[in-house]
RNA sequence: GCGCCGGUGGUCUAGUGGUAGGACAUGAGCUUCCCAAGCUCAUAGCCCGGGUUCAAUUCCCGGCCGGCGCACCA
C-alpha cells in the first residue's frame, strides 16, 4: 500500500508510456490524461473484455451516442439542477458551503436550489445567516455558481446551450423509444455503451482516479419490475465480498462473504437484478487483473445515494490504502424514463401483451359532430375531447339528460344522447409498462489504474531486483516479445521472420534486438508482456525457439512451426505454460 | 475553491545570486551463446510571467501544475 504505490505506478506509467498528464509543454492541464501506446492498448483490451461479457455473451445491444447533448436532455435528467451548485465562501475561516443548503437549514424555504443566486444572497443577508463552521455573519458575501457540467453552445450564438455529458447513460435513456423498437419492444433488454464523459471537477486528484474527462462502460438493463426475473441461478453460487450499509453503520461491521443466493434470500441485496450483475461481474474483475483480496462491493448509505438511485452498490478496489470506486451498480427505478417522458411528452413505456386477453368494461363516447359542430363552431372538437375525458373519469355524469363540460374556462352543456355515451365491454390484450433500470457503470480509467497497481511486482533474479507487471495475458498491451539472442549470424533474420509470422496470427508482438538479452527481458517485464520468444543458435539447426514466461522467468523449448497457436493458447488460457 | 509543502534532462535526483553534476533510461559502435555486465561516444534539463539585481535556476510576487488536509464527488 502507501502513497509510494501510486507514485511508483505514476513514474512507471509516464516512463514506459501507459499514461501521462496532457499538454505538459504548456504546463499541463489539471484532470486530463493521455494514454500512451501501452496504456491505450491496455485500455482497449479492457474495453474489449467488457464488451465480450456485457454485450456479446449477455446478448445486449451496444450503441454509440454523442458526447454533446442539448440542454433539454439534462433539464429532464436532473443534472442541470443537481450539478449546478451555489457555493458561498466564508470570508473569515475560508470554508466553502452550499449556499442553497444554508438557506434551507435556516429558513422555511424548501428547494432553495431552484432560486437564482442573487435571491439566495439576499435571503442570507435578510436572515442573518452565519457560517456554520466559525459563526461569522455571511451577509454580503457573493454566491458563486458552479456547474460540474462543461457548457458549450450548439451552433452560433448562445440560443442553444449544450453540455458535455456527465455520464454516458443519458444517451441511452433519451432515445429509449427508438431503442425499444430495436429490441422489438420485448422486455427485458439491455443497452450498453462505452464512451467518454466529462465532469468539471473542482479539484482533480490522484492520477487517473478523479479526472475531468474519462471513459465509462455502462449497461442499462431494462425490465418489468412486476414480472421479469434475472437468471439468478447462473450466478447463485458466486461468493460476494459484501460491505452493506448496515455493516458500515455497525461498530464492528466488516465484510460479509455471501453467495448471490444467500444475499438475496437474506435481503442483504434487495434487487434480484442488482444481485445478478454483482455476481456476473465478479469473475470479470479477476480476469482483467484486479487483485480480489483488495476488492469489495460496498452499498451506498442512505444519504449517499444519487438523485436518481433507489439503491446502489459500488465495486471498490484498494489502491495505496484508499478504496476507489471502479463501478457503480445503481437501481435507478423508472426515474430517468419517467423524467424524459414527462419533459418530452413522448411515450417511454413498453406495451406488454397479457398471456390471456382481459375483458373490461369501459365507458366511451362517440359525439354526434353533425349536431355539435354547427352548434359550438370552433370549440366543438375541444368539447368532444372533454367529453371523452369526462367519460373515462366520471361516467356517472352521463346518467342524466345532459352533461356539462368545461373548455378553456367556459361551460358547455350537451344532451347525453348527442354524446354517443356507452359502456362497452372491451378486450384488453396488454398494458403499457415503464421499465425499471439497473445500471452497472464501469469507470474504465480507474480499472486501468487498478490493473496496473495490482499487477506491480518486485522480485529478485540473480541478485538483481526485477520489476514487472503481472497483467493477465489477455489484457497485457503486448502478448509476446521476439528477440534474436545475437544480432548477427542470421539469428536476426530468423527472429524477424518469427515476429512477422506471429503478427500474422493477430497477436500483439514486439521485436527487440538492442542490448543484452537480459535487458530485453526486463524491458518486457516492466510493461507486462507475458511471453518472450528467443531465437538462438539451436533454432537455426532444429527450428525450435525458447519461450519464457514473465512471472516465473522459466523457459521451454518449442517447435517454431506451431508457435503462433502455442502463444494464442497461452494468452487465452487454453494451455498452461508448465504444460508445454 | 481555501490552507500547507513542492516543481532541475524521458525518469530519479545533487547543487548554486555569475545559466548546472550524477545515476538510470535512450541512440551509435565495440564486446557478449539466455536474464538490467563492461568500454567509447552521443542526445537531452533549471515550469511560466513579472519584480529586485551589473547578473536570477537560486531571492520576492503572481500564475500553472503536483502532493497532502478541508470542501466537493451527480
Amino acid at each position: 500500500m502507501s502513497e509510494a504505490e501510486g507514485d511508483r505506478i505514476a513514474e512507471l506509467a509516464k516512463r514506459r508510456g501507459f499514461f501521462f498528464q496532457t499538454a505538459g509543454v504548456y504546463g499541463g492541464v489539471g484532470g486530463f490524461y493521455t494514454y500512451g501506446p501501452h496504456g491505450a492498448s491496455l485500455k482497449d483490451n479492457l474495453e474489449a473484455a467488457w464488451r465480450e461479457l456485457f454485450v456479446t455473451r449477455e446478448g445486449h445491444m451496444e450503441i454509440d451516442a454523442p458526447t454533446v447533448m442539448p440542454e433539454s436532455v439534462f433539464a429532464a435528467s436532473g443534472h442541470l439542477e443537481t450539478f449546478d451548485d451555489m457555493i458561498l465562501e466564508c470570508p473569515d475561516c475560508g470554508a466553502s458551503h452550499r449556499a442553497d443548503h444554508l438557506v434551507e437549514d435556516n429558513t422555511d424555504i424548501e428547494e432553495a436550489e431552484s432560486l437564482p443566486p442573487a435571491e439566495i444572497a439576499t435571503t442570507i443577508a435578510e436572515h442573518d445567516i452565519a457560517c456554520p463552521t466559525c459563526g461569522v455573519a455571511l451577509a454580503g458575501e457573493p454566491v458563486e455558481e458552479f456547474n460540474l457540467m462543461f457548457e458549450t453552445n450548439i451552433g452560433p450564438g448562445t440560443a442553444s446551450p449544450g453540455y458535455l455529458r456527465p455520464e454516458t447513460a443519458q444517451g441511452i435513456f433519451v432515445d429509449f423509444p427508438q431503442l425499444s423498437q430495436y429490441a422489438r419492444n420485448q422486455l427485458p433488454f439491455g443497452v450498453a455503451q462505452i464512451g467518454r464523459a466529462y465532469r468539471n471537477e473542482i479539484s482533480p486528484r490522484k492520477g487517473l482516479v478523479r479526472v475531468r474527462e474519462f471513459s465509462q462502460a455502462e449497461l442499462e438493463q431494462f425490465f418489468d419490475p412486476e414480472t421479469d426475473e434475472p437468471p439468478l441461478t447462473r450466478v447463485a453460487d458466486v461468493s460476494l465480498p459484501l460491505y452493506s450499509a448496515t455493516q458500515q453503520a455497525a461498530e464492528d461491521g466488516g465484510l460479509q462473504e455471501l453467495t448471490v443466493g444467500e444475499a438475496v434470500d437474506r435481503g442483504v441485496i434487495e434487487s434480484d437484478w442488482l444481485a445478478f450483475y454483482l455476481g456476473l461481474s465478479l469473475d470479470w474483475y479477476a480476469s482483467v487483473g484486479v487483485d480480489m483480496d483488495r476488492f469489495r462491493y460496498r452499498q451506498h448509505r442512505p444519504g449517499e445515494l444519487s438523485h436518481y438511485a433507489a439503491d446502489c452498490w459500488d465495486a471498490e478496489t484498494e489502491i495505496g490504502g484508499d478504496w476507489v470506486e471502479v463501478t457503480g451498480f445503481a437501481y435507478r427505478g423508472s426515474y430517468d424514463l419517467d423524467k424524459h417522458a414527462d419533459y418530452s411528452g413522448e411515450s417511454f413505456s413498453v406495451f406488454e401483451q397479457y398471456d390471456e386477453p382481459v375483458t373490461v368494461e369501459r365507458p366511451t363516447v362517440d359525439p354526434d359532430m353533425s349536431e355539435l359542430g354547427p352548434r359550438f363552431g370552433g370549440v366543438a372538437t375541444d368539447i368532444a375531447d372533454a367529453l371523452e375525458t369526462r367519460a373515462e373519469r366520471d361516467p356517472d355524469a352521463f346518467d342524466g339528460e345532459t352533461v356539462t363540460v368545461e373548455v378553456a374556462g367556459d361551460r358547455y352543456t350537451v344532451p347525453v344522447e348527442q354524446t354517443g355515451f356507452a359502456v362497452e365491454t372491451v378486450t384488453e390484450s396488454g398494458e403499457h409498462v415503464t421499465p425499471h433500470v439497473v445500471e452497472p457503470s464501469f469507470g474504465i480509467g480507474r480499472l486501468v489504474y487498478t490493473a496496473l497497481v495490482h499487477a506491480h511486482r518486485e522480485d529478485e533474479v540473480d541478485g538483481e531486483t526485477r520489476q514487472y507487471l503481472a497483467l493477465p495475458p489477455s489484457v497485457a498491451p503486448t502478448t509476446v516479445g521476439v528477440f534474436p539472442l545475437m544480432d548477427r549470424d542470421g539469428l536476426d533474420e530468423y527472429a524477424q521472420r518469427v515476429a512477422g509470422e506471429l503478427r500474422a496470427t493477430g497477436l500483439s508482438v514486439t521485436y527487440d534486438d538492442a542490448g543484452a538479452i537480459g535487458r530485453r527481458y526486463r524491458r518486457q517485464d516492466e510493461v507486462g508482456t507475458p511471453f518472450c520468444v528467443t531465437v538462438d543458435y539451436d533454432s537455426l539447426e532444429a527450428d525450435t525457439v525458447t519461450i519464457r514466461e514473465r512471472d516465473t522467468t522459466a523457459q521451454r523449448r518449442v517447435p517454431v512451426d506451431d508457435l503462433g497457436e502455442t502463444v494464442l493458447a497461452l494468452r487465452d488460457g487454453d494451455c498452461r505454460f508448465d504444460e508445454l
